[in-house]
DNA sequence: GTAATATAGGACCAATTAGTCCAATTTACA
DNA sequence: TGTAAATTGGACTAATTGGTCCTATATTAC
């Protein structure tokens, strides 16, 4: 290891910029935000990351890592799978309360805004979505397993349901939707679940 | 009536426009793209639509407008309520074939775009949500009295719902989901709303 | 000391952005 | 024929965009 070394963290640089990405989207955060954001100059910058979008691919990926890992400890701690399902959904109604929140999912805001016209990105979609189904997947088998779903429907099309039901959710969130709104909704979600024939 | 009269017919460069950001969104459409496919030159442009951002604030209302008249009529004709609620989940399915369809719904994507940065623009999105929620409340009060749909739960928890669903769907087939996967997901929520207790 | 690397800062780039303004022309109606 | 309004096209702004390059300086290992 030769030189001077590197002065900031590469990975909180990168965090951070994963947070920009997140609330404004790919192209509404420009370079000149991101530098400021992350305090670094524009020469450390593409030293360190190469372009702008190849640090937002990075982003992605460091996103996805963190929503598995999270979610990957909730349903190892929950309870009841059953009660991490219910807790993934309900508890998107904490987001009506503040800015962070009503900031959707980084993954999904990507899909929406130019997963078609760019076919690396939407690789990063896809991986990411499919992680999120797995954990899903292996919750509904769980719970599948405890009688708590009904084994009348295949895993992987309910583990597809939940997800997009949280995506639902979530758009409903940035629409502006009311905390309590989004409960009904959600519990209506988790008591279908439970009830199916 | 002075003067020499429009030679393009606004409204039709009007729906022109609403399909370019409704394939693009707002920021990745720019003016020239909007003169293009408009055909009409720039000094016509701002005398006629003001600014961009007038012009899509039209674009939004016109698009509400064009989805709930489609609705209304979908509803009237259908040979039941539920029958209505149920091809609006499912017929999503069609959206995966061509690339128009992978646009989503313009009104989803604005809110996902910037909806929180702009308040007229979030009234826009409210405005044309509220207006699907109203038509699917219709059709959940119907399809109770009809008796296809259980009055346990209130026909606007199970309105919101819908909306929530049929977003979802839509977020689902941006990201990529196939057309098997969007039509099973589909005929599980219609299913549970049916079997619900 | 020297080589290697990181740093900040600024000059520079070509392209694009939304938007304004003007001049010349065309069309209609009274 | 005169007036009002719409047309095109181009000149023009001021700002911003992502990105490159260069210089000068700082820090480390060998």
């Amino acid at each position: 290891m030769l030189g001077r070394p590197r002065e900031f963290d590469e990975n909180g640089a990168r965090e951070v910029a994963m947070q920009l990405f997140w609330a404004k989207g790919y192209e509404a955060t420009s370079l000149s935000n991101l530098l400021a954001a992350m305090g670094i100059s524009k020469s450390s910058f593409y030293q360190t990351f190469e372009s702008k979008h190849t640090l937002f691919e990075q982003c992605l990926n460091q996103y996805r890592d963190i929503i598995v890992s999270t979610m990957s400890k909730g349903l190892a701690n929950a309870p009841t799978s059953m009660a991490f399902i219910r807790h993934a959904l309900v508890d998107i109604a904490n987001d009506t309360n503040d800015p962070l929140g009503r900031r959707g999912c980084l993954i999904m805001n990507t899909a929406s805004e130019f997963s078609q016209r760019d076919s690396s990105i939407a690789r990063c979609v896809e991986a990411g979505i499919q992680a999120t189904r797995d954990i899903f997947l292996q919750a509904v088998n769980a719970a599948q397993a405890d009688g708590d779903i009904s084994s009348n429907t295949r895993a992987d099309i309910l583990a597809d349901y939940i997800v997009t039901v949280v995506s639902g959710l979530k758009n409903q969130v940035k629409a502006g939707a009311s905390r309590k709104q989004i409960i009904n909704i959600a519990e209506l979600s988790v008591s279908t679940l439970q009830e199916m024939a």
